[in-house]
RNA sequence: GGGAGAAUUCCCGAGUGGCCAAAGGGGGCAGACUGUAAAUCUGUUGUCAGUGACUUCGGUGGUUCGAAUCCACCUUCUCCCA
Protein backbone atom coordinates (compact mmCIF):
# COMPACT_ATOMS: atom_id res chain seq x y z
CA UNK A 1 0.00 0.00 0.00
CA UNK A 2 2.62 2.71 0.67
CA UNK A 3 4.65 1.73 -1.84
CA UNK A 4 1.56 2.80 -4.44
CA UNK A 5 1.79 6.38 -3.14
CA UNK A 6 5.01 6.81 -5.30
CA UNK A 7 3.43 5.67 -8.24
CA UNK A 8 -0.06 7.37 -8.09
CA UNK A 9 -1.28 8.12 -11.29
CA UNK A 10 -0.39 11.41 -12.77
CA UNK A 11 -3.12 12.92 -14.28
CA UNK A 12 -2.97 13.19 -17.83
CA UNK A 13 -3.04 16.85 -19.44
CA UNK A 14 -3.08 17.88 -22.93
CA UNK A 15 -1.52 21.27 -23.54
CA UNK A 16 -1.83 23.36 -27.10
CA UNK A 17 1.25 25.45 -27.87
CA UNK A 18 1.72 28.10 -30.55
CA UNK A 19 2.56 31.31 -32.15
CA UNK A 20 -0.77 33.69 -32.57
CA UNK A 21 -2.84 33.28 -35.19
CA UNK A 22 -2.04 29.75 -35.55
CA UNK A 23 -5.20 28.27 -35.01
CA UNK A 24 -4.63 27.07 -30.97
CA UNK A 25 -8.42 27.97 -30.40
CA UNK A 26 -10.08 26.05 -32.74
CA UNK A 27 -7.67 22.88 -31.89
CA UNK A 28 -8.45 23.16 -28.46
CA UNK A 29 -12.17 23.09 -28.79
CA UNK A 30 -12.10 20.33 -31.22
CA UNK A 31 -9.79 18.29 -28.93
CA UNK A 32 -11.76 18.93 -25.85
CA UNK A 33 -15.21 17.71 -28.05
CA UNK A 34 -13.64 14.35 -29.27
CA UNK A 35 -12.13 13.87 -25.77
CA UNK A 36 -14.83 14.74 -23.70
CA UNK A 37 -12.62 17.74 -22.15
CA UNK A 38 -12.31 20.81 -20.33
CA UNK A 39 -10.16 23.83 -21.71
CA UNK A 40 -7.81 25.70 -19.60
CA UNK A 41 -6.56 29.12 -21.16
CA UNK A 42 -2.78 29.73 -20.12
CA UNK A 43 -3.39 33.31 -21.93
CA UNK A 44 -1.97 36.36 -20.07
CA UNK A 45 -4.55 38.97 -21.85
CA UNK A 46 -7.13 36.96 -22.57
CA UNK A 47 -8.09 36.46 -18.64
CA UNK A 48 -9.26 40.47 -18.77
CA UNK A 49 -12.74 41.34 -18.92
CA UNK A 50 -13.69 43.77 -21.40
CA UNK A 51 -10.68 42.42 -23.47
CA UNK A 52 -12.32 40.96 -26.12
CA UNK A 53 -11.17 41.81 -29.73
CA UNK A 54 -8.01 42.95 -28.99
CA UNK A 55 -6.74 39.40 -27.01
CA UNK A 56 -8.78 37.10 -29.59
CA UNK A 57 -11.06 35.48 -26.66
CA UNK A 58 -13.08 32.85 -28.06
CA UNK A 59 -16.38 33.95 -28.73
CA UNK A 60 -19.24 31.79 -27.66
CA UNK A 61 -19.93 30.22 -31.07
CA UNK A 62 -16.36 29.62 -31.07
CA UNK A 63 -16.28 27.56 -27.72
CA UNK A 64 -19.02 25.51 -28.94
CA UNK A 65 -20.37 24.60 -25.94
CA UNK A 66 -17.33 23.44 -24.54
CA UNK A 67 -16.09 24.71 -20.73
CA UNK A 68 -13.21 27.24 -21.14
CA UNK A 69 -11.57 28.50 -18.00
CA UNK A 70 -9.30 31.15 -16.91
CA UNK A 71 -10.73 33.72 -19.38
CA UNK A 72 -12.43 36.60 -18.68
CA UNK A 73 -12.54 36.47 -15.00
CA UNK A 74 -9.94 39.13 -14.01
CA UNK A 75 -10.43 43.28 -13.85
CA UNK A 76 -8.72 45.34 -16.07
CA UNK A 77 -7.54 47.70 -13.42
CA UNK A 78 -6.76 44.04 -11.37
CA UNK A 79 -3.37 42.90 -10.96
CA UNK A 80 -2.74 39.20 -11.89
CA UNK A 81 0.53 37.15 -11.51
CA UNK A 82 2.21 33.89 -12.89
CA UNK A 83 1.94 32.69 -9.78
CA UNK A 84 -1.81 33.36 -9.21
CA UNK A 85 -2.23 31.62 -12.59
CA UNK A 86 -0.74 28.42 -11.62
CA UNK A 87 -2.57 28.26 -8.24
CA UNK A 88 -5.94 28.63 -9.89
CA UNK A 89 -4.69 26.56 -12.78
CA UNK A 90 -3.69 23.09 -10.58
CA UNK A 91 -7.00 23.97 -9.07
CA UNK A 92 -8.66 23.94 -11.93
CA UNK A 93 -6.67 20.58 -13.47
CA UNK A 94 -7.72 18.33 -10.21
CA UNK A 95 -11.50 19.64 -10.52
CA UNK A 96 -11.48 17.85 -14.08
CA UNK A 97 -9.76 15.14 -14.01
CA UNK A 98 -11.74 14.01 -10.84
CA UNK A 99 -14.87 14.74 -13.12
CA UNK A 100 -13.46 12.50 -15.23
CA UNK A 101 -12.68 14.85 -18.09
CA UNK A 102 -9.42 16.25 -19.36
CA UNK A 103 -8.23 19.27 -19.13
CA UNK A 104 -6.68 21.06 -21.91
CA UNK A 105 -4.43 23.71 -21.60
CA UNK A 106 -4.10 25.87 -24.60
CA UNK A 107 -2.80 29.14 -24.42
CA UNK A 108 -0.03 31.10 -26.17
CA UNK A 109 2.06 32.64 -22.74
CA UNK A 110 4.59 30.32 -22.34
CA UNK A 111 5.70 30.91 -18.61
CA UNK A 112 2.12 30.64 -17.81
CA UNK A 113 2.12 26.96 -19.46
CA UNK A 114 5.82 25.88 -18.08
CA UNK A 115 5.07 27.35 -14.79
CA UNK A 116 2.11 25.03 -14.53
CA UNK A 117 3.37 22.30 -16.55
CA UNK A 118 6.70 22.08 -14.66
CA UNK A 119 4.87 22.23 -11.20
CA UNK A 120 7.16 25.48 -10.75
CA UNK A 121 6.83 26.40 -6.95
CA UNK A 122 7.00 30.56 -6.16
CA UNK A 123 8.44 32.21 -3.90
CA UNK A 124 5.93 32.59 -1.29
CA UNK A 125 6.22 36.56 -1.02
CA UNK A 126 4.97 38.72 -3.63
CA UNK A 127 7.12 41.93 -4.97
CA UNK A 128 7.34 44.93 -2.75
CA UNK A 129 6.02 47.76 -4.80
CA UNK A 130 7.81 50.29 -2.04
CA UNK A 131 11.39 48.44 -2.50
CA UNK A 132 11.39 48.55 -6.01
CA UNK A 133 10.59 52.04 -6.38
CA UNK A 134 13.46 52.74 -4.13
CA UNK A 135 15.80 50.35 -6.29
CA UNK A 136 14.42 51.66 -9.64
CA UNK A 137 15.10 54.67 -8.53
CA UNK A 138 18.64 53.99 -7.47
CA UNK A 139 18.62 52.55 -10.78
CA UNK A 140 18.03 55.66 -12.86
CA UNK A 141 20.73 57.78 -10.60
CA UNK A 142 23.29 54.79 -10.98
CA UNK A 143 22.44 52.76 -13.93
CA UNK A 144 22.45 48.97 -14.49
CA UNK A 145 26.32 48.48 -14.02
CA UNK A 146 26.13 49.34 -10.64
CA UNK A 147 22.59 47.46 -10.26
CA UNK A 148 24.09 44.67 -11.57
CA UNK A 149 27.23 44.72 -9.30
CA UNK A 150 24.81 45.15 -6.40
CA UNK A 151 23.17 41.91 -7.31
CA UNK A 152 26.72 40.30 -7.72
CA UNK A 153 27.56 40.66 -4.06
CA UNK A 154 24.41 38.73 -2.98
CA UNK A 155 23.76 36.12 -6.20
CA UNK A 156 26.74 35.92 -8.47
CA UNK A 157 25.44 33.26 -10.38
CA UNK A 158 22.23 34.91 -11.44
CA UNK A 159 24.04 38.38 -11.95
CA UNK A 160 26.03 36.54 -14.47
CA UNK A 161 23.75 35.48 -16.77
CA UNK A 162 22.54 38.77 -16.69
CA UNK A 163 23.04 41.70 -19.01
CA UNK A 164 23.79 45.12 -17.65
CA UNK A 165 20.41 46.59 -19.48
CA UNK A 166 18.41 43.94 -18.21
CA UNK A 167 17.49 46.00 -14.92
CA UNK A 168 13.85 44.25 -14.33
CA UNK A 169 15.70 41.31 -13.71
CA UNK A 170 18.58 42.55 -11.76
CA UNK A 171 16.43 44.73 -9.63
CA UNK A 172 13.94 41.25 -9.24
CA UNK A 173 17.23 39.58 -8.63
CA UNK A 174 18.20 42.28 -5.53
CA UNK A 175 14.32 42.62 -4.58
CA UNK A 176 13.89 38.71 -4.21
CA UNK A 177 16.74 38.48 -2.14
CA UNK A 178 16.19 41.83 0.16
CA UNK A 179 12.47 40.34 1.07
CA UNK A 180 13.02 36.84 1.11
CA UNK A 181 16.36 36.46 1.82
CA UNK A 182 16.57 33.52 -0.73
CA UNK A 183 18.52 35.04 -3.96
CA UNK A 184 17.26 33.60 -7.27
CA UNK A 185 19.53 30.95 -7.82
CA UNK A 186 18.49 29.24 -4.74
CA UNK A 187 14.87 30.31 -5.38
CA UNK A 188 15.12 28.61 -8.59
CA UNK A 189 16.42 25.46 -7.40
CA UNK A 190 13.98 25.24 -5.06
CA UNK A 191 10.94 26.24 -6.99
CA UNK A 192 11.39 22.98 -9.41
CA UNK A 193 8.82 21.06 -8.20
CA UNK A 194 7.98 17.60 -8.98
CA UNK A 195 6.55 16.41 -12.29
CA UNK A 196 3.04 16.16 -11.43
CA UNK A 197 1.41 15.27 -14.67
CA UNK A 198 1.66 13.08 -17.31
CA UNK A 199 1.90 15.76 -20.27
CA UNK A 200 1.51 15.24 -23.98
CA UNK A 201 2.57 18.68 -25.48
CA UNK A 202 1.44 19.87 -29.00
CA UNK A 203 2.45 22.73 -30.89
CA UNK A 204 1.36 24.40 -33.87
CA UNK A 205 2.92 26.27 -36.27
CA UNK A 206 3.56 27.05 -39.79
CA UNK A 207 6.19 25.84 -42.01
CA UNK A 208 6.70 29.14 -43.95
CA UNK A 209 6.56 32.10 -41.85
CA UNK A 210 5.42 33.94 -44.26
CA UNK A 211 2.47 32.94 -44.07
CA UNK A 212 1.98 32.64 -40.40
CA UNK A 213 2.51 36.55 -41.03
CA UNK A 214 -0.01 36.82 -43.53
CA UNK A 215 -2.22 35.41 -41.02
CA UNK A 216 -1.67 37.76 -38.53
CA UNK A 217 -2.09 40.79 -40.87
CA UNK A 218 -5.14 39.41 -41.69
CA UNK A 219 -6.29 38.82 -38.24
CA UNK A 220 -5.73 42.41 -36.91
CA UNK A 221 -7.94 43.77 -40.07
CA UNK A 222 -10.55 41.49 -39.01
CA UNK A 223 -10.10 42.80 -35.51
CA UNK A 224 -10.60 46.43 -37.01
CA UNK A 225 -13.30 45.56 -38.57
CA UNK A 226 -14.91 43.95 -35.24
CA UNK A 227 -14.64 47.05 -33.54
CA UNK A 228 -11.30 47.12 -32.06
CA UNK A 229 -11.17 51.09 -31.68
CA UNK A 230 -14.33 51.02 -29.79
CA UNK A 231 -13.32 48.38 -27.18
CA UNK A 232 -10.58 50.32 -26.55
CA UNK A 233 -12.35 53.67 -25.95
CA UNK A 234 -14.60 51.50 -23.48
CA UNK A 235 -11.75 50.57 -21.77
CA UNK A 236 -10.28 53.71 -21.65
CA UNK A 237 -13.24 55.03 -19.72
CA UNK A 238 -13.31 51.85 -17.65
CA UNK A 239 -9.87 52.25 -16.63
CA UNK A 240 -7.10 49.64 -17.09
CA UNK A 241 -4.01 48.63 -15.22
CA UNK A 242 -0.81 49.02 -16.85
CA UNK A 243 -0.56 45.58 -17.83
CA UNK A 244 -4.14 45.37 -19.23
CA UNK A 245 -2.80 48.40 -20.88
CA UNK A 246 0.45 46.20 -22.27
CA UNK A 247 -1.53 44.30 -24.65
CA UNK A 248 -0.67 44.41 -28.42
CA UNK A 249 -3.51 46.24 -30.09
CA UNK A 250 -4.09 48.90 -27.18
CA UNK A 251 -0.73 50.19 -27.00
CA UNK A 252 -0.22 50.63 -30.36
CA UNK A 253 -4.00 52.16 -31.34
CA UNK A 254 -3.61 54.52 -28.01
CA UNK A 255 -0.47 56.24 -29.81
CA UNK A 256 -2.99 56.99 -32.41
CA UNK A 257 -5.94 58.47 -30.36
CA UNK A 258 -3.11 60.54 -28.80
CA UNK A 259 -2.52 62.33 -31.59
CA UNK A 260 1.37 60.66 -31.93
CA UNK A 261 0.47 59.11 -34.95
CA UNK A 262 -1.71 57.83 -38.13
CA UNK A 263 -3.89 55.34 -37.85
CA UNK A 264 -2.63 53.58 -41.06
CA UNK A 265 1.03 53.95 -38.90
CA UNK A 266 -0.43 52.53 -36.02
CA UNK A 267 -1.71 49.54 -37.55
CA UNK A 268 1.28 48.65 -38.98
CA UNK A 269 2.70 48.78 -35.66
CA UNK A 270 0.29 46.59 -34.39
CA UNK A 271 0.86 44.49 -37.10
CA UNK A 272 4.48 44.09 -36.39
CA UNK A 273 4.16 43.76 -32.79
CA UNK A 274 1.82 40.98 -33.48
CA UNK A 275 4.72 39.72 -35.66
CA UNK A 276 7.13 39.74 -33.58
CA UNK A 277 5.45 38.59 -30.48
CA UNK A 278 4.78 35.50 -32.71
CA UNK A 279 8.54 34.98 -33.31
CA UNK A 280 9.03 35.36 -29.68
CA UNK A 281 6.44 32.73 -28.56
CA UNK A 282 8.11 30.42 -31.73
CA UNK A 283 11.32 31.01 -29.46
CA UNK A 284 10.06 30.32 -25.86
CA UNK A 285 8.10 26.55 -27.18
CA UNK A 286 11.03 25.64 -29.55
CA UNK A 287 13.11 25.61 -26.55
CA UNK A 288 10.72 22.54 -25.16
CA UNK A 289 12.11 19.49 -26.57
CA UNK A 290 8.92 17.31 -25.76
CA UNK A 291 7.09 19.64 -27.89
CA UNK A 292 5.64 17.49 -30.50
CA UNK A 293 4.52 19.90 -33.59
CA UNK A 294 2.05 19.70 -35.89
CA UNK A 295 2.57 22.14 -39.03
CA UNK A 296 -0.81 23.69 -40.82
CA UNK A 297 0.48 22.84 -44.37
CA UNK A 298 1.36 19.06 -44.06
CA UNK A 299 -2.99 19.40 -43.47
CA UNK A 300 -5.51 19.69 -46.01
CA UNK A 301 -7.74 22.05 -43.85
CA UNK A 302 -8.43 22.51 -40.23
CA UNK A 303 -10.74 19.35 -39.67
CA UNK A 304 -7.64 16.96 -41.18
CA UNK A 305 -4.98 19.15 -38.60
CA UNK A 306 -7.91 18.45 -35.46
CA UNK A 307 -8.34 14.76 -36.84
CA UNK A 308 -4.29 13.58 -36.70
CA UNK A 309 -3.74 15.86 -33.38
CA UNK A 310 -6.76 14.25 -31.99
CA UNK A 311 -5.53 10.63 -32.81
CA UNK A 312 -2.66 10.98 -31.51
CA UNK A 313 -4.48 12.53 -28.07
CA UNK A 314 -6.90 9.41 -27.88
CA UNK A 315 -3.35 7.12 -27.98
CA UNK A 316 -1.95 9.22 -25.43
CA UNK A 317 -4.60 8.81 -23.56
CA UNK A 318 -5.22 5.10 -23.65
CA UNK A 319 -1.23 4.67 -22.77
CA UNK A 320 -0.57 3.06 -19.12
CA UNK A 321 1.64 4.92 -17.28
C1' G B 1 12.39 72.20 -75.09
C1' G B 2 15.92 74.56 -71.21
C1' G B 3 18.06 74.26 -66.18
C1' A B 4 19.21 71.97 -61.22
C1' G B 5 19.78 67.64 -58.51
C1' A B 6 19.55 62.45 -57.13
C1' A B 7 20.80 57.16 -57.71
C1' U B 8 24.30 53.44 -51.45
C1' U B 9 23.98 46.88 -48.87
C1' C B 10 16.15 43.97 -47.67
C1' C B 11 14.02 49.33 -46.78
C1' C B 12 14.98 54.36 -45.13
C1' G B 13 19.35 56.96 -44.78
C1' A B 14 24.76 58.71 -43.59
C1' G B 15 29.23 58.65 -46.14
C1' U B 16 32.24 62.97 -50.54
C1' G B 17 39.86 59.86 -52.37
C1' G B 18 42.65 55.53 -48.29
C1' C B 19 40.92 54.61 -41.14
C1' C B 20 34.39 51.60 -45.74
C1' A B 21 31.60 45.65 -46.08
C1' A B 22 30.29 51.00 -45.58
C1' A B 23 27.34 55.20 -39.40
C1' G B 24 22.29 55.25 -37.72
C1' G B 25 17.35 53.71 -37.85
C1' G B 26 13.66 50.29 -39.63
C1' G B 27 12.53 45.45 -40.92
C1' G B 28 14.27 40.36 -40.78
C1' C B 29 16.68 36.29 -38.28
C1' A B 30 18.36 34.06 -33.68
C1' G B 31 18.52 33.77 -28.40
C1' A B 32 17.14 34.77 -23.16
C1' C B 33 13.15 34.67 -19.80
C1' U B 34 10.81 32.01 -12.21
C1' G B 35 5.25 37.01 -9.35
C1' U B 36 4.07 43.46 -15.14
C1' A B 37 5.51 37.94 -19.71
C1' A B 38 1.01 40.33 -25.73
C1' A B 39 6.03 42.60 -21.12
C1' U B 40 11.30 43.00 -20.81
C1' C B 41 16.38 42.04 -22.32
C1' U B 42 20.44 40.34 -25.77
C1' G B 43 22.97 38.98 -30.25
C1' U B 44 23.13 39.08 -35.48
C1' U B 45 22.11 40.98 -40.52
C1' G B 46 27.17 41.03 -48.38
C1' U B 47 29.55 35.97 -49.45
C1' C B 48 32.97 32.34 -48.04
C1' A B 49 36.67 30.47 -44.90
C1' G B 50 37.85 30.45 -37.25
C1' U B 51 42.89 36.55 -37.05
C1' G B 52 41.82 36.42 -43.62
C1' A B 53 40.04 36.27 -48.54
C1' C B 54 36.42 37.51 -52.13
C1' U B 55 32.11 40.36 -54.63
C1' U B 56 29.35 45.26 -53.50
C1' C B 57 27.52 51.55 -53.36
C1' G B 58 22.41 52.67 -61.09
C1' G B 59 25.52 51.19 -66.01
C1' U B 60 30.03 51.61 -69.01
C1' G B 61 34.68 53.62 -69.53
C1' G B 62 38.45 56.82 -67.46
C1' U B 63 41.85 59.65 -63.69
C1' U B 64 44.75 57.72 -59.46
C1' C B 65 49.50 53.69 -56.00
C1' G B 66 44.27 53.63 -54.27
C1' A B 67 37.37 55.56 -55.69
C1' A B 68 30.90 54.57 -52.90
C1' U B 69 33.55 59.18 -53.02
C1' C B 70 36.89 62.72 -58.88
C1' C B 71 35.90 62.97 -64.67
C1' A B 72 33.02 61.51 -69.27
C1' C B 73 29.06 59.35 -71.44
C1' C B 74 24.58 56.38 -70.79
C1' U B 75 20.01 54.85 -68.01
C1' U B 76 16.24 55.99 -64.53
C1' C B 77 14.01 59.32 -61.11
C1' U B 78 12.93 64.16 -58.70
C1' C B 79 12.53 69.31 -58.88
C1' C B 80 12.61 74.22 -61.34
C1' C B 81 11.83 77.29 -65.85
C1' A B 82 9.12 77.04 -70.45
Amino acid sequence: MNECIGNLKKPKVIAVVGPTASGKTALAVSLAERLNGEVISADSMQIYKYMNIATAKPTEEEMRGIPHHLIDFVEPDEKFSVARYVELAHALISDITARGKVPIIAGGTGLYVDSLLKNIEFSPQQSDDKLREELNALAKEKGGEYMLEMLREIDPETAARLHPNDLGRTIRGIEIYRITGVTMTQQLERSRGEQIYDTMYIGIDLHDREKLYERINKRVDMMLERGLVDELKELVQHGFSATAAQAIGYKELYGWLNGEMSFEQAVEELKRGTRRYAKRQLTWFRKNTDVNWFYREDYSDTTALCNAVGEKAEGFLKQLQ
